[in-house]
DNA sequence: CTAGGGTTAG
């Protein structure tokens, strides 16, 4: 008897130990190992069962758990719960319902894990329905949940709103609510909110600490993680990558030192430290040394050799790497998508067997960024769950093809947008020419209740800029102020060319001296404005103050002062600057350099010498030049030269009407009609269009576009009869409009 | 063996 007992003492202890073991190999990933220590055990209790259940979830193996679930010959409620659990880790909302739904019994655990389930994926309704409906309110485990839900959501009121209304309120209830003020960079609210707890530990300290480091407030950081009681792993590591992100990796290291006790997350934080700051060598020395490694450790390593191109060396970790997961394989993925190596991408992600969102995401854009619509697109129809990226990205990806009406679809099929959505397709109308609908979306998406960020104001901005709509333009300089973007300097250098593309170089100049620190953007966005307006000496005075304030020129630069020279005859300094370009900067030119080079010699009567500098380019002319060339032809009615350059034009721009038009107005002007008539009968033949005659007035800070066959429009016809009465007027003063070239101009 | 707040990679 008492042997037998020592027996199944024994025993129990035996499967106690092997339930132990199975738990820990899956923590540390190493799950074949931990199957093989569970098909060996001999006699299995429900603990082992879910044990195992439990490693297969959480290594991303949600089938097999759900066969083990199936298999099990006796369930418990914590195999339920495990089995929920384990869809949760997976994001199975659907699967994890479907069991609470049939499970005998419930506890706390599956309430709230089904709760957990839904915040998690953004269901927050859901959430809130189940828990109307939980039984025990008394237990703040649920209530912590949907705190955490809200907040991870923007949705801090309603957080609030529940914390005040809780009938017991632990400590983490507390810490969810600061974790809302510190995550979502509200540190004034958060500093107060920290100040009023009547208790605090360790995770409320770490949570101020991590709010500063994320506001980019080094100082606060380090002053309140001096001052935590007792600092755990996470207060140094939280810390440390503070110091690393804002690239002191000195003081980061002197940390990583001082630190009493490391674990892997420590060594993998020194890591990504060196990788952010490229010292590929220090953070191989590190992996090196470090005790075990994660997979998070590998990840880090070879996305840092991702970053420095040096693709070789990722591959070979990648093959090193003992258990290779999603992350790792999606980092290299990336790199070979960086360096255009499409088929390398692609081999890998199809032998990925467990493909999350975020490596799905990456296939896409590297498709995208290929031009490879169609591919991105066959993959986009095959994702089963589609975050904001996915969607965004097959938006700016259409956008940057031109099919802005497909860009439109996927936009409006989306059940919900966020900001990044509204830019893509606002950036997508603007850098497409369609500057009428960027508008119409801006203010759109105001309608919606979202808020623009820089970059929608830096697009809307550009759209005004090439509609020259000064009014709409100034109604969002002051948004821009109001929205607290007027020192961001995408925002400000869209309003300087805004201003100056409106004519109005003095505003421009105004928000480029309002500005803080303005960058090189910024001073060539005002000299190609100066350049614009005919201000060449002004242009050019800009360009040596820029030189004295220590700023080097581009050949950004360079193309908006040579074109100030160019529209304001300054002939000699135009020639002299594209000089000093090439020999005193060691700049290359590009074609728009050459196009206005060969615009000034044209001006100049200089036109063999322009023939022969685009000759002997050492790179290829495109349409700029050559329109160039075609421009200075007609002013000095060159008609020979003028054919030649019309026909290299056409092979850029075979369907630009304005080009033909110019070619027949060197033809009409030399008398040549018959060549008049043989432009027309080419365009004919080429199926060249006439371009509707476009225009647009502002009234009441609203743009009207007005197309030449645009009788569709409502109130056209009471326009035209407004306009006609005003030319009629403009003519009784004195104004005869030249109709020479609108005569030329056949429809 | 199952749940709520804080760290490292994407």
């Amino acid at each position: 008897m008492r042997s037998k007992l020592k027996s199944i003492g024994e025993n129990g202890s035996l499967v106690f130990n092997h339930n132990m073991k199975i738990t820990q190999l899956g923590k540390s990933g190493r799950i074949e190992e931990a199957i093989k220590v569970f098909k060996q055990m001999t006699n299995r209790n429900t603990v082992t069962w879910n044990s195992m259940i439990s490693v297969y979830a959480k290594n991303s193996r949600i089938s097999d758990a759900r066969r083990l679930f199936d298999r099990m010959p006796l369930k418990n409620l914590v195999s339920w719960n495990t089995m929920i659990s384990g869809y949760l880790h997976n994001d199975k909302v659907q699967e994890a319902y479907e069991l609470f739904v049939r499970m005998p019994e419930r506890d706390l655990f599956s309430w709230n894990l089904m709760i957990t389930c839904y915040t998690r994926n953004g269901q927050l309704e859901n959430a809130r329905s189940l828990f109307v409906q939980l039984p025990d309110k008394g237990n703040p485990v649920c209530w912590n949940s949907m705190i955490a839900g809200y907040t991870k959501n923007q949705r801090l009121e309603e957080a609030r709103r529940l914390f005040d209304a809780m009938p017991v309120k632990d400590l983490v209830s507390w810490n969810s609510i600061l974790a809302g003020y510190t995550q979502n960079e509200e540190m004034g609210l958060g500093l107060k909110f920290f100040n009023d707890m009547v208790e605090r530990d360790v995770v409320s300290w770490n949570l101020m600490v991590d709010g500063f480091v994320r506001v980019g407030d080094l100082d606060s950081a380090l002053h309140f993680f001096q001052r935590i009681p007792n600092p755990n792993v996470i207060s140094w590591v939280t810390m440390l990558s503070g110091y690393a992100k804002n690239g002191q990796i000195t003081k980061a290291r002197v940390l990583f030192d001082q630190m009493p006790e490391r674990n892997v997350v420590s060594w993998n934080a020194m890591i990504a430290a060196y990788v952010q700051n490229c010292q590929l060598d220090e953070a191989i020395r590190v992996f090196t040394e470090m005790p075990e490694r994660n997979s998070v450790s590998w990840t880090t390593m070879i996305n840092g050799y991702v970053r420095i191109g040096k693709l070789d060396e990722a591959r070979d970790l990648l093959n090193m790497m003992p258990y290779k997961n999603v992350a790792a394989q999606t980092a290299m993925i990336f790199g070979y998508i960086q360096c255009m190596r499409m088929d390398e991408a692609r081999e890998i992600f199809d032998q990925i067997s467990s493909r999350d969102v975020v490596c799905w995401n990456t296939m896409i854009a590297g498709y995208a960024q290929s031009k490879r619509m169609d591919e991105a697109n066959r993959l986009f129809k095959q994702m089963l769950k589609k975050d904001f990226v996915s969607w965004n990205t097959m938006i700016a990806g259409y956008a940057q093809e031109g099919k802005m009406d497909k860009a439109l679809r996927l936009f409006e099929e989306m059940m919900e947008r966020n900001v990044v959505s509204w830019n893509s397709l606002i950036a997508g109308f603007t850098q497409n020419g369609l500057y009428m609908d960027a508008l119409r979306h801006f203010f759109f998406m105001g309608k919606e209740g979202k808020k623009p960020d820089q970059s929608t104001f830096a697009c809307g901005l550009s759209a005004c800029a090439n509609l020259a709509a000064l009014q709409v333009g100034k109604q969002f300089h002051h948004l821009v102020v109001k929205s607290g973007y007027g020192n961001d300097l995408f925002v400000v250098n869209a309003l300087i060319t805004m201003y100056a593309k409106c004519g109005r170089i003095s505003s421009a100049d105004q928000v480029f001296k309002d500005t803080d620190a303005v960058d090189i953007v910024s001073w060539n966005s005002l000299i190609a404005g100066y350049a614009l307006n005919g201000y060449g000496k002004e242009a050019i005075q800009l360009f040596q103050e820029m030189e004295k304030n220590g700023v080097h020129p581009d050949l950004v630069t360079f193309v908006g002062v040579l074109s100030a020279c160019s529209h304001s005859g300054l002939i000699d300094q135009g020639l002299k600057l594209f000089k000093c370009m090439t020999e005193e900067y060691s700049i290359e030119p590009v074609a728009e350099h050459y196009a206005c080079i060969v615009d000034l010699l044209g001006r100049a009567g200089k036109l063999e010498e322009a023939y022969q500098l685009v000759k002997g380019m050492p790179i290829k002319a495109n349409a700029g030049t050559w329109g160039a060339l075609l421009g200075a032809c007609r002013i000095h009615k060159n008609l020979e030269l003028g054919k030649f350059a019309a026909e290299k034009l056409f092979q850029f721009e075979p369907h630009k009407n304005s080009n033909y038009v110019l070619l027949s107005n060197i033809h009409a002007e030399t008398g040549s009609w018959n060549e008049v008539e043989e432009v027309r009968m080419l365009m004919k033949e080429r199926g060249v269009e006439k371009q509707p005659g476009c225009s647009w007035i502002e009234v009441k800070n609203q743009v009207h576009a007005f197309f030449s066959d645009d009788s569709a429009k409502p109130k056209t016809a009471a326009i035209c009869k407004t306009l006609m009465t005003l030319t009629a007027e403009m003519r009784n003063r004195g104004y005869m409009p030249d109709i020479k070239s609108s005569l030329l101009d056949y429809r």
